[in-house]
DNA sequence: AATGAATGAGGGTTCATTCAT
DNA sequence: TATGAATGAACCCTCATTCAT
């Protein structure tokens, strides 16, 4: 159970670190030093560099999955749950440099996620609640715009991670919404009289 | 002039190169080989690697410069010269693995280019163009879904970039947008960025 | 005494796998899982690696002993003793990779093995039933041959070791003896080994 | 031409080491040192260790075949071609650790020598110049006698390696030989009067 | 008597960089 | 203007070894 806890802490220096700098230009001495150990002590819980990132990967895809499968519960229509899921999604593994054998799983593991998010979207466009739209690209710019987000809110911003979640998520929602936004756009529309 | 025109095609190699793989998977011998030459002639042109990765950045910095220049000419209000902005925007650099001192100084522009962008929200919002909204948190979330964007479409789909850009212009336009969907649209339609 | 016994099988799972594969090429983790062990338990036993294989060269120094001894008592002339007792060795250990210390008395050993073969040369040469030859080349032909061939006659054969050594021991008489071809076989034929 | 000379330096250097202590055994920086440069400067001239491994067999291996076509052209019956083989035989290197594509034509090209040599043999047995002996068995003992010469007469003893070839290929010849050994066996036979 | 956990040294390999030519 | 040759630092990884338990 040890092994399981410092196994488990060394998962997330080295996600944190693949975040922040990527996964090449992460060498396994940072992580190692980070948890005040040698980088051979890695090796003891992980066979190389490599299994590290696909470990990495699927954690991130199991939290994702995770948060999907809430959003799907909670969310009264396609663009809610959609917005619900985004506000749940912030870990994120590069997807690069994966060895072709490992990579062909994840590359499978991740298009069933962007397909069943795209059927959200699809599914928001039948029920009226999001706006026509490529379900793709909709997805693509999303996950764009999520996944750029920590890079610079990381910790010296004064917002709470849970605030920039809270925000992100209301402008997304914007983006694919068909009504007029509840939150802020209501107020504004009064504001603006004439052109 | 002959100095010129291969330095302005080794840069260009290397814009493609690192956006393609990124600054640290791109080795300086891919670049030669792409050009018929062995690394030690890049050193003719550019005094190290980093230098040229500062070359690449400003080279964009100064295509986005442009961008924003003529978007800020056409734009009928603030909304409309963001997103024409982003309808022009595509060449990317790696802001990663700067040495400090020259990853202060660039930093420093894009901080300049960022607070103009910034400036233009706060303009979109006073004018009524844009919904009211954090502006840092706004230009973070399209220039991540910008950024992100070309990882995806790269060759294989079968639209062409322009199509692309039409089409997320639209959906990151109706993010901001003040108006009801369907004229948003049509606003940013009409204002077409010539191929 | 449960603990002679256990350092008995690891001698013996040791000196498998140096043999077979090399001291270098062989890892402790190899003979400790073949144990069931895990890589610490084998220094419960053996101080360092390099012990182990001190004691793996020990072991076949003591069969080779036993062999000649044997060899002598029972062999009728020079020759035959010689051939008996190469009919008998076939442990091989790898004398490289041995730390300075322990490699000069290991190699006082093996030279002293060396010079009581080489004596038996000398005998044989002396009685008549070995041809005049230098006795040093002789022996270190008739050691390469034989520490050569279980390199190919491993498994896939259909011989069995007994068959080869059967051959091989007729081979190498003949290399030696004064004899003409065809009694000599017969000499070391009814010289046999029992299995 | 100069690269083509250190290139060859380099791969005899090897051969050398690989043949003194073995692929594993040996590191690049001893082979470096030895040349007075540094260990990565083997890689301008070696894709990898393993391919320095390759060259080393592939050039024992012409020089075994260069031995070979050159005995056969000399030889008078089958015995002679093969002693005079062995008389030139002397480069060796390591099978082992090749990897497995190299390996396997390697071992291809190895197996056509081994073939040769064993219907030198057969020819022999029919001509009736070599005593009826399994081919196989033969040819492993007269290589493996071959191979393990040169571990012990490397450079101390008083005799040249044209001295050690000659005695050597004597004791060879009188392995197979179906007749009396003309250079020593005749005065001997008539020494040995009573048994 | 044996294990889990960690270490440190060394090895192969890559790569940006230099310099004489 | 460009190359051939070489370097040194950094990286990933293996493995014998240690030590508290």
């Amino acid at each position: 159970m040890q092994r399981e806890l410092k196994r488990e802490a060394l998962l997330r220096a080295a996600m944190a670190a693949f975040h922040r700098q990527g996964f090449h230009e992460t060498s396994l001495d940072e992580i190692a030093q980070r948890l005040g150990v040698t980088r051979a002590a890695l090796y003891y819980y992980f066979q190389s560099k490599n299994d590290l990132l696909v470990a990495c990967f699927e954690r991130a895809m199991q939290l994702a999955r995770d948060s999907l499968a809430k959003a799907k519960r909670e969310g009264a229509h396609g663009r809610e749950k959609l917005i619900l899921f985004f506000k749940r999604y912030l870990a994120i593994t590069e997807e690069h440099a994966l060895e072709t054998e490992d990579r062909l799983k994840l590359i499978e593991e991740r298009d069933r996620l962007e397909r069943e998010l795209r059927a959200l979207v699809k599914e928001g466009i039948r029920d009226g609640s999001i706006v026509p739209c490529d379900p793709k690209l909709a997805i693509f710019l999303m996950l764009g715009a999520v996944n750029w987000v920590p890079k610079w809110f990381s910790r010296k911003g004064s917002w709470t991670n849970l605030q920039v979640a809270q925000a992100a998520a209301e402008m997304l929602d914007r983006m694919l919404s068909t009504a007029p936004s509840a939150n802020v756009t209501d107020d504004v529309r009064k504001a603006r009289v004439e052109p």
